[in-house]
DNA sequence: TTATCATTACCTATCAGTAGGTAGACTTAA
DNA sequence: TTAAGTCTACCTACTGATAGGTAATGATAA
């Protein structure tokens, strides 16, 4: 099949950079878990940075498809922002967290093109928050003072945060005998931010 | 000076954490810094992981002396919550995030020993801001529904995402002339944690 | 006082291992 | 036959770490 390994390659390089991060992990890495050599992985892509770009596409791609569905498909507000919310829990509770954050984390170690493939995801990453805010106060089910992108920005920070905390510090961490993660700080935090939500200032 | 070059080893690696990751500097990146060799760098501190352990502590004792002079002299909730806030935007503002986040992100990476120094500092980190939050609402000033422990949560990931966010993605950043940081989506962020603890719900 | 010894704080040189990366031969399927 | 994909085998640069040596300092005992 065309593709498939070069597929494998970045699907795993995207899961190691969300579980160790970018400069944790290595081709050799990458060449052990799709089961082929090194070199094959520079057949591939030429360089670790290509394949960092690749990750961020593909990761960016991933995630509009969903939120270009959710937007589709789930009118009601309160709903798609659970789905949003439903995304990165689904990450965590496999031990892995937002690419975005994990690489902002590491900026100014990446070349100058990794770094503007992240300015542009992100900026898309909060535009959809944005919607999904709007349409909800536009709808009256949500409340909030001030701008909708500030809020986006605060619920992006707090969410990002949360995934970090929570896979850090949660009692029990380390995946369990089902292979999924304690999700306490990070539900602990999701309510907070939805509550907020429906109940903010009179 | 006894312990000297020690402690410029200890600030160095605290301050390469805080702005490029503990899996992104070396030993060599330490030893150009301080000026010394290499291997005069593994005579203070045998093991990267030894100089982590230490790296932990060392800024664990700097917050906590911190924050108990904060305790004993500022008795405003609000002005403390203020200086609270303060001191990650002073790092911020030189480029430097906070080390607990940092190593948090790459906690997959990291030995079982730095692991329980991190998570020992978490739970002290909390405690501090808990103990803002109550003194607050106890003296009128703070509103929020909940338990404290789960606000101080909920802050907590709010100014550790706001940190890697801002660094990333706001513009212009990287240093200035004056060799310090745009610092625009950090303040937004802290505003409205500010607004959300003086205006909650009724 | 001075010769002896230990300690501190560095050095040079080197180690084995791993990083990312390349050249060229081999295999396989269209 | 040709192109795609993978391999072996290698490279250079760098990683954390160690061995062994050297001044300088300080303590100690004859």
């Amino acid at each position: 099949m065309k593709g498939e390994t070069q597929d494998k390659i970045l699907q795993t390089a995207i899961r190691l950079i969300r579980t160790k991060s970018y400069n944790s992990f290595s081709y050799k890495d990458i060449a052990d878990e799709v089961n082929i050599k090194k070199a094959s992985v520079h057949y591939h892509f030429d360089a670790k940075s290509t394949l960092g770009i690749a990750a961020v596409q593909e990761y960016q791609s991933k995630v509009s498809y969903l939120m270009d569905k959710l937007k589709a498909e789930e009118k009601d507000p309160l709903k798609r922002f659970d789905q949003y919310i439903g995304f990165f829990r689904h990450g965590l509770s496999n031990g892995e967290i937002c690419l975005v954050g994990v690489m902002s984390m590491e900026i100014n170690t990446l070349t100058k093109e990794i770094q503007d493939e992240l300015k542009n995801f992100f900026e898309n990453y909060t535009k959809w928050l944005v919607d999904i805010l709007e349409d909800g106060r536009d709808k009256g089910m949500f409340q909030y003072n001030g701008s909708s992108a500030d809020k986006a920005l605060y619920i992006t920070s707090a969410i990002e945060g949360a995934l970090i905390l929570s896979r850090a510090y949660n009692k029990n961490n380390g995946p369990s005998n089902n292979n999924t993660y304690n999700m306490e700080y990070f539900e602990r935090v999701a309510d907070q931010i939805k509550n907020d939500l429906l109940n903010n200032p009179c």
